[in-house]
DNA sequence: CCATGAATTGACGAGCCTGTTAAATTTAAC
DNA sequence: GTTAAATTTAACAGGCTCGTCAATTCATGG
């Protein structure tokens, strides 16, 4: 059943397998499309046709490999949480002092929310659903320990070396900084309507990134 | 045309009026049914006869008030908003210290949210939409500017005393405010599921509206 | 009491979208 | 070259949803 695995499913080719004609590379294409225009128009709003169209093949070729829409969204799902996974795997923090290490994660996330939009989106979109789907992925809860792990280290270090207060949650810092990097692009439309202020302008963001990682620290820091 | 004045339209009642059939009062019933729909299942997800049902009304007489699904929409959109602005229209900050309102705003908010989950998720919704439907309403412009207007007179003040730092931008203020507190009800089910803990218990929800106040003022307070 | 116009309903038609099935087309192995 | 599995296509059937329209209630003013 292993939907991400896919991938690398090239399947060891015994005696009596016959061929290869794209699946591989049509099964990479329909995810990348699906992810668009799920994070488009969300999963209701989503339509097969659409997804078969941006990779001009058919809805009924994409039944067959993947059985069916929702089957297609978790797809993308679990292969949006495994790019960022892997993503901020190589933020290669250990050799930074924390300040400078919290820093890193902060605009990191910052802009890898800003790159992504289609993540962020189908974060939404997912959290719409209730979770429905992401609670039916085991691969889910393995898949983003790490992230936290790191933060808990640096965190720990600088609880160790002074430079952070103690008694800091490492989950719940977690969760400001996604909040802050999340709220950047997903209310982007609402703000900019209602208080007339392009949230996308290019100096305000690079204001806003820098402003979003002074929070976090005044936050750890001592009293 | 007036969609939200429509609430106090109760024609004055002359002696010679009685009742229509029940125009108003069934108005009233859509608008908060419609919420409760589009909140749960997005803008195309929601289904017009689900909203009749919960009225106990039918599709066709929702059409005959509104004209379309869009325009039932658009209704709550407006319906929500005027709501959180009346709201913290009662909020009555200017005999409180700065610090004391600064906390108060935040706590506010944040409760609000929580309290108001459909409102939160509306939002959602119109960002997911790209705010279509909001650069429509003329009306939103003029209805959220007060909020910011508090915000900044308190800032300023705070300001003036010396318990804030100068050259804070009460506009990014107010994103924060409401980044923090609109993540902790919007993703509330990816990051239980992720995380496996659950977002929503009592001690934690306190605890996480503590540190949202807290990171806020210490993002005011001088160095 | 009746005429009038607003409020309300039931039924209809059209459009979109999804999943399936059977047939056609490739491809690798033999 | 044949063959059989793996892909791909085209067409179908069923379901859901939306907006509209003509018909029907009902309160009210005359």
């Amino acid at each position: 059943m292993s939907l991400i695995s896919s991938a690398e499913a090239q399947p060891a080719r015994g005696a009596a397998m016959r061929k290869p004609k794209a699946p591989v590379a049509n099964r990479a294409r329909i995810v990348k499309a699906a992810l668009d225009e799920f994070a488009a128009r969300g999963f209701k709003g989503a339509s097969m046709d659409a997804i078969a169209a941006r990779t001009h093949t058919t809805r009924a070729l994409i039944n067959y490999y993947f059985g069916g829409k929702e089957q297609v969204y978790l797809a993308v799902l679990e292969h949006v949480y495994a790019e960022i996974r892997e993503a901020e795997g190589r933020l290669d923090l250990e050799h930074l002092p924390p300040v400078a290490a919290i820093r890193r994660i902060v605009q990191f996330t910052f802009d890898y929310y800003l790159a992504h939009e289609g993540f962020v989106r189908l974060v939404v979109t997912e959290n719409q659903a209730k979770g429905r789907h992401l609670k039916k992925s085991r691969a889910m809860r393995t898949l983003n320990r790490p992230i936290i792990d790191t933060l808990a280290r640096v965190i720990a270090r600088g609880e160790g070396d002074g430079s952070f207060r103690p008694g800091i949650d490492p989950v719940e810092v977690h969760m400001a900084i996604a909040a802050l990097g999340m709220f950047n692009v997903t209310n982007q439309h609402t703000f900019s309507a209602i208080f007339q202020r392009d949230m996308g302008a290019r100096g305000d963001v690079r204001r806003r990134r820098e402003m979003v990682t002074e929070i976090i620290l005044r936050y750890l820091s001592k009293p």
